[in-house]
RNA sequence: CUUAUUGAAUCG
């Protein structure tokens, strides 16, 4: 069985959605995991119908199923769905982890939905999901998108620790973005300039960079620029 | 830490 859904997820990888497609059918058996790797197949080639069609159709849906469709529903841009389904979880009786919650923060930040994220934002620390670093980047990502910087960087220092210099490089990173959103480009630059270099990575570079560009400071962008380790 | 789903910037 294993191997049959490796093979199943080879060729939805390598993009063979035709190939794939056959093979699922053609299996002796199909769990949940096969059911969850076609049903990817279809989002990833765009085909979102077909995916909810299969979601539908499958004769079993544990968590892992759920986020799938959850998450292409949020990657095509159709929150309304993706939190819709969310809610749908429960009457379901599957519980939401935290890939769960990731995806749904992540839709409530792109679709400026501020209200369902600080109730999400609550469920969470209801169900312990406080101390995973994903979750609060992702705290971090939508509170910066919906410009409530003090409650970004309440979950950043929250996941920083004691000597606030824990984390990794993906939390501060997305700190540094929501300080570049919402304030001036030397704002975000203090903070940049605060960052242990062992936590800045490229992406604090562009981001940083992008910063000033935006801002239409052309000249500081540059003298940033030229100032990346060769590295990065 | 290889059977399915998840976190950051830019460019393509």
């Amino acid at each position: 069985q294993f191997s049959w859904n490796i093979m199943l997820s080879i060729l939805s990888q390598s993009g063979h959605l035709d190939r794939a497609e056959k093979f699922f059918t053609g299996m002796p058996r199909r769990d949940v995991a096969s059911w969850t790797a076609m049903l990817v197949a279809y989002a990833k080639s765009n085909r979102i119908d077909r995916a909810k069609l299969l979601f539908d159709q499958m004769p079993e849906r544990n968590t892992v199923s759920w986020n799938a469709m959850i998450c292409a529903f949020a990657r095509s841009g159709d929150f309304e769905r993706a939190l819709g389904l969310f809610r749908a979880m429960d009457l379901e009786g599957a519980r939401p982890d935290r890939v769960t919650f990731v995806a749904i923060l992540d839709a409530c930040g792109q679709s400026l939905a501020m209200e369902l994220g600080m109730w999400i934002h609550a469920e969470l620390l209801a169900a312990g999901f406080q101390g995973e670093i994903t979750i609060s980047t992702a705290l971090v990502e939508m509170y910066g998108r919906l410009g409530k910087i003090e409650d970004a960087r309440r979950a950043f220092d929250r996941a920083t620790g004691i000597g606030g210099a824990g984390g990794d490089a993906v939390l501060w990173a997305a700190m540094l973005a929501a300080y570049a959103i919402n304030h001036s480009p030397s704002q975000a630059r203090e903070f940049f300039e605060n960052t242990p270099p062992r936590l800045r990575s490229s992406v604090s570079w562009t981001t940083m960079v992008t910063a000033y560009a935006r801002a239409g400071d052309l000249h500081a962008a540059r003298q940033l620029f030229d100032k990346i380790p060769r590295k990065n």
